[in-house]
DNA sequence: CATTTTTCTGTCCAAATGGTCAAAAAATGT
DNA sequence: ACATTTTTTGACCATTTGGACAGAAAAATG
């Protein structure tokens, strides 16, 4: 085993930020971009070591040098996507304006299937295929994070802050709709005569506000 | 090449059933089947002909010898789908009551998920990676289907029969919400803690229809 | 029953691909 | 300058996989 994956391999049980040299972390860093260009749009399967390497511009074996496997840098990928995916809710807070929160929520959310989509297909195209190096974590940290941001939700609809939805639900449509633009981009672009990713997203933005206010606004008696 | 092959080739050109026989029909379906299974869950790639064959219960020259190619089953699976998809937003009348249809059309849509969803993950994957055998079809009929319903939902909007939303971007988000539940629902589960599939369809059709009927009954003033 | 056509499979092959390995090159320490 | 460690790659290998092929089995046809 080399010294690389040695040092990479302490990475859970060390410090965060390990034993590697500032050069093994660019190099590594380097092969993440590249792989994550590549998985994006091949997925885990029709991506090839070749594919990697030439995007990164280094040969085969050198990528091997850094992760080990195709797989393992498949894996790096995910997990350390998952908690910038997760960041948005994280940040919704119990403690704003009901609507206002939940708007926030929707735009960040949408603010980063736009600037990050290919990570966003990375993550749909995993789940999709059954997720079988994610389920654990989803059924771990995600469910508790979401369980506890339904559970404010649901509090702010029983004090009428908030139209009266299933909180979980409400979620799950959040993101949907937002995914939906970076995931399934070419069915929207086709459909809507290519226009401009930009002009795209700013329209989402437009609709998706005005939709969840509607839907959320408390219904005044 | 093939009888079969050739007897199929001509499906375009000829009428719609053309000349394959009753058995040859028969395995064509019975392979087709099995390829869906295998297509849903590993993908175009991860697919093998020997997972196919083996599924289908038929040796693999004997899957070759029937299409062809890998390429043609699954070219073959997503044509035949496609018109299987749209058929729910092709019933969305203009002459029905506005909020009615729509939510009928939902509904529709919310099932086809439900009974199809390997189809969905076919379709989803497809267009994840950029839909290279469909974006024809995606920007031809489909656009042409999509907006001449846009347009019975943008007049319903001006006539105040409905509220005032983006028609484009209201079909994508009916899409976007159904169709999560099929494509995710390795997600879904471990966020609500593995429900029956069937009871999830239940709450999901309650949540959307309470959600659209919000979103879309027009503002009294 | 003979012949022709269609269906079906065992066997094989060439290409692609994930990964190894030895050794060169570069960096690092002394 | 020398020794040691780390980085980098060309050459190579084993396996997988899509698919070709020849011919057997079965069915249709006469």
């Amino acid at each position: 085993m080399t010294m690389v994956e040695k040092a990479a391999m302490e990475k859970g049980a060390d410090s965060k930020k390990s034993k590697l040299t500032r050069i093994q972390r660019e190099k590594r860093e380097q092969i993440l971009r590249a792989a994550l260009d590549v998985f994006a749009i091949e997925g885990l399967r029709g991506a090839t070591l070749a594919k990697i390497a030439d995007a990164a511009g280094m040969s085969k074996p050198h990528v091997v040098y850094y992760f080990g496997s195709k797989d393992a840098i498949y894996t790096d990928l995910l997990e350390s996507l998952l908690e910038t995916w997760l960041s948005p809710l994280r940040e919704l807070s119990a403690e704003g304006e009901p609507l206002a929160e939940i708007l926030t929520y929707v735009r960040r959310k949408l603010r980063m299937s736009q600037d990050m989509p290919r990570e966003s297909k990375l993550f749909a195209t995993e789940i999709l295929h059954g997720a079988p190096r994610t389920v654990d974590q989803l059924s771990g940290e995600l469910k508790s994070l979401v369980d506890e941001k339904a559970a404010v939700i649901e509090k702010w609809s029983s004090e009428g802050k908030l139209a009266n939805v299933d909180p979980h639900h409400l979620i799950f449509s959040i993101w949907a709709m937002t995914q939906h633009y970076a995931d399934f981009d070419v069915q929207v672009c086709a459909i809507l005569g290519q226009p401009r990713a930009e002009q795209l997203f700013d329209e989402a933005d437009a609709y998706l506000t005005d939709f969840f206010v509607r839907a959320l606004r408390p219904t005044v008696e």
